[in-house]
RNA sequence: CGGGCUGGAGUAUGCCGGUAGUACGCACGCUUCGGGUGCGUGUAGACCGGGUUCAAUUCCCGGCAGCCCGACCA
């Protein structure tokens, strides 16, 4: 892709192969700092900062750097997976805003939606920046749409999204400006969405059982906000989060703070003697929109017998780079960042011990062998001593660290330590470089 | 949006109404070589505008930017 939006559209192409799958350290350009920016609290933004994958633009605004944006990369696949297994189909939707569309549905004016950054066109007239997508797509889908055989429809996209926040905090978790996957379902009636929607949850639950976060994730009941009187939000367990929910653990289901009325808890069946209060932080919400869209919008189709019905819609949201930041919080260490298995910006990192000829040589060739084989693999080849070396090693939080020193050298053998547990096994090159 | 705080080398900081100091980084040399090794030399800095003053990085006002608490958060 070759066009300005070359970094947003990246996320919506096949991205891992496109990579080059190694990189020596000597070459790459981020560094790793000692001490975190005094203007950032949270830890995640810290340690991103510290370890070069992020840069902060402005308040609430960041940019992914190298390291950054393979592991947000690797975060959209494992959605982008999830998404295409449901049988969504991707696409890609501009970030401007025909305010037309918006003010159909009533969500234009600064009085009903305040969060937009607007701006104008010098031909005239006034766009914004999306803030989220059901009213381009619902137009889109009316143009295509029109018979009981065109549905269900699933689309999705990860798209940049803006949103004018008074205040940003939380680091990367809450900023102005974010990617976000959203996926939009259309269905002919209330049955056939209550089927897609339930695919998509269980989707979900797997998309964040993947991240490492499964077991610290709950469906939670929550309020609908503008479009239905209720949503279902996946909230992860985090004293970095900014929401209060009532768990209960046995059943895997949540409340949250704004809807906890007995009412609600009996409609759930669940009781306040085994609810605990707990932060948390939204990683994904799915909302039933119902008629609301397509009726505005005109989004309808001809039944069977020839009968004009609107569209039920529902729309389905997690936003990468939040995950990204949830899961420093949830799996970062006193050393540094710890990446889970499938987000890790690669899989291994060798650390050469020192400058000594023979390990050297050792290093470049299973380096060379393993880029040879696809593996993705960073090699920490500079002149450094071992012990910088595993200081940073540990914060960049690769998942696995090759060790190649006198021993390797004598034995072909490798030391492959876990960063995650610490834990180190010895490994011959054969199974290292398959 | 209400309340509070801050603004100095690339980063983190000490002191200060009168020549801006330290550590890390970076460059060079030596040293070290399996946990940010040690030493030396060098490099590099007061957000913008106005006011008070003999003199402002320091005090005051305004702007801009950043942070915190709250509110807000399709």
């Amino acid at each position: 892709m070759n066009d300005l939006r070359t970094t947003i559209a990246y996320f919506a192409g096949p991205a891992q192969k496109a990579y080059n799958s190694g990189m020596r350290q000597s070459k790459l350009f981020s560094k790793t700092r000692r001490e975190a920016p005094s203007d950032e609290v949270a830890k995640n933004a810290q340690l991103l900062i510290r370890a070069g994958y992020i840069h902060k633009e402005m308040a609430g605004v960041y940019s992914y750097l190298p390291l950054g944006l393979r592991t947000l990369n690797n975060i959209a696949a494992i959605i982008r997976a999830e998404m295409n297994a449901l049988g969504g189909q991707e696409l890609f939707m501009t970030a401007l805003q025909d305010k037309e569309v918006w003010s159909r549905t009533d969500r234009w004016d600064d009085e009903k939606v305040d969060i937009w950054f607007k701006t104008s066109f010098k031909s005239g007239g006034e766009t914004g920046l999306a803030i989220t997508h059901e009213e381009p797509l619902t137009r889109i889908m009316s143009e295509h749409v029109s018979s009981y055989r065109d549905l269900p429809v699933l689309a999705y996209q990860f798209q940049t999204k803006f949103r004018n926040e008074l205040r940003a905090k939380s680091g990367v978790m809450r900023g102005k400006e974010f990617l976000m996957k959203d996926l939009y379902s259309f269905a002919k009636n209330d049955e056939e969405h209550k089927a897609v929607y339930s695919k998509v949850r269980d989707a979900y639950k797997r998309i964040f059982a993947k991240m490492g976060i499964g077991d610290k994730t709950f469906v939670t009941f929550a309020s609908g906000g503008l479009f239905s009187q209720f949503s279902e939000e996946f909230q992860t367990l985090s004293d970095a989060g900014e929401d209060v929910i009532y768990v209960d653990e046995e059943k895997k289901l949540a409340v949250n703070k704004e809807v906890y009325t007995d009412e609600n808890l009996a409609k759930l069946g669940l009781s306040k003697d085994v609810l605990t209060e707990q932060k948390a932080i939204e990683v994904g919400n799915i909302f039933s929109l119902g008629t609301r869209f397509s009726s505005q919008l005109g989004l309808t189709y001809t039944t069977e017998t020839g009968a004009k019905e609107p569209v039920v819609m529902g729309s389905y949201g997690i936003g990468p780079t939040r995950l990204l930041g949830v899961i420093v919080e949830l799996l970062a260490d006193e050393k540094g960042l710890v990446w889970p298995e499938h987000i890790s910006p690669y899989e291994y990192h060798i650390v050469s011990v020192n400058q000594d000829e023979d390990i050297v040589k050792t290093a470049d060739e299973l380096y060379d062998d393993m880029v040879r084989n696809g593996i993705e693999v960073l090699y920490d080849d500079r002149q450094v001593s071992a012990g910088q070396k595993f200081a940073e090693s540990d914060l960049l939080g690769i998942t696995r660290r090759i060790v190649v020193g006198r021993d390797a050298v004598a034995t072909d053998m490798f030391e492959v330590v876990d960063r995650a547990t610490g834990a180190i096994t010895k490994v011959a090159r054969a199974e290292l470089t398959r």
